[in-house]
DNA sequence: GTGGTCTAGACCACC
DNA sequence: GTGGTCTAGACCACG
């Protein structure tokens, strides 16, 4: 599992982590039970301050999403069944449709913004490839 | 143009107002010259603090998707964006990175979320286009 | 660096400060990743509220001249503008036409208009070399 | 005289006319009992509320710059001699000094800077001429 | 400790 | 009526 942060998009990073652990179990990359990264681990990884990761899983755990064993760590509890494809893909045409309103603003074409994606794309691959030895989920 | 605020989403009410402006005027519902909402009046609208839509506005006017007059309004300007192309194209990665991520946490496939976003494309484009007809001369 | 507020010049208090933080980062005083005043800080120092530094900080980030780091503090940013250089140039012009103005209602002929930016800019340049030069290593 | 009005600077507008008003008179531009633009004049040719021409007008009436003669108009009133050169240049200085300073932030090299001052000049030059049938003093 | 968001409200400048 | 500035203060997010 990989996560991410943007700093740019007005969300708090504690609820960018909470969406991003929601929407791997939502589609099924997590499976009932399986093991969050801890907290210090992913603190580390994401270069932010430990408390917020920590705030991050104590909501999940509320939510019901997570289980939180002292001493353990973190392990997710998944009692519904995936997200069907077309609902996953509205979430992501969400995003995609925003994207495409920021491409138009900045006089960034169709064609380059497909362009600019690939290339994101390939950059995300290559880090991802380079970075098995962290979370290879 | 009706704006709206979703106090669930997590994101900051100022951000959610910029986006809607910038929609509207990325998709032709706004164009070039069309007068915003007053400051007083949308806050009053959305019930809501007459600084917050003033962030928003004044925000959007450094992106230069408006423009202030003082003493008679916020205006749409439909014209080339005041930033360098490496900056806005280093802007549009950050927001495709983002995506990139969310679709791998649903297991959507890169090829997958290449098509939607051929898809979102044209619809986008067929949306404006509806707009930028339908009300011509 | 010491900051200081003109209450008679009828300058803006945040256009005040916009205008020392930029002298300092131009004139070598602060050098790039050189920390500026807490917004607290600085608030207290000049008897003025925080929402007024915080809105200067802000201009100047969007400036390209300082970049602020969430919970860290603002960060002085030698480093290239983000706007085009149409805009830059246009910026400038505007500032060059309210002096040419001012020299004309002085009655300081064009020359003598030109000669003393010629001194002013040695100066400049001299101040410059200086507060670079003495405390490099 | 020639006004000009600087939305940027951040000062008000009836307080750049004050300015000007007082420069022009400070300078010799203005002779004692010589008259002032009428309101509407001015304001026409600004295009700015004729309030607030009244408003700088009037405050200068009250600090004794000027004299309004009901029906007739406002004359310059001037006591002092006019400003040593030296002083004229002083004031003229700093206001380069901002200059020079965005100029340096916004990578404009000092003989950019140069050429763009002269490009203006000669701007400002061709205004003039070309308007002389609105106030040739 | 840092900055960020939002509210509430005052007063000013300008049309 | 419009936006702009500033204050005062609350609460949040983050280190």
């Amino acid at each position: 599992m990989r996560f991410h942060i943007d700093y740019q998009c007005g969300k708090a990073v504690y609820v960018q982590i909470m969406e991003q652990v929601r929407a791997g179990a939502a589609s099924g990359l997590f499976g009932d039970g399986d093991p969050l990264p801890s907290v210090r681990q992913l603190a580390e990884q994401l270069r932010i301050n430990r408390n917020t990761i920590a705030k991050a899983y104590s909501e999940l755990e509320h939510e019901g999403v997570v289980a939180g064993e002292p001493g353990r760590g973190y392990f997710v509890r998944i009692s519904e069944s995936p997200l069907r494809k077309s609902v996953r893909d509205e979430m992501l045409a969400q995003d995609l449709d925003s994207v495409i309103v920021r491409a138009h603003q900045l006089q960034v074409s169709d064609d380059q913004l497909r362009k600019l994606l690939d290339q994101r794309i390939e950059a995300f691959n290559r880090r991802r490839d380079a970075n098995t030895d962290s979370f290879s989920k």
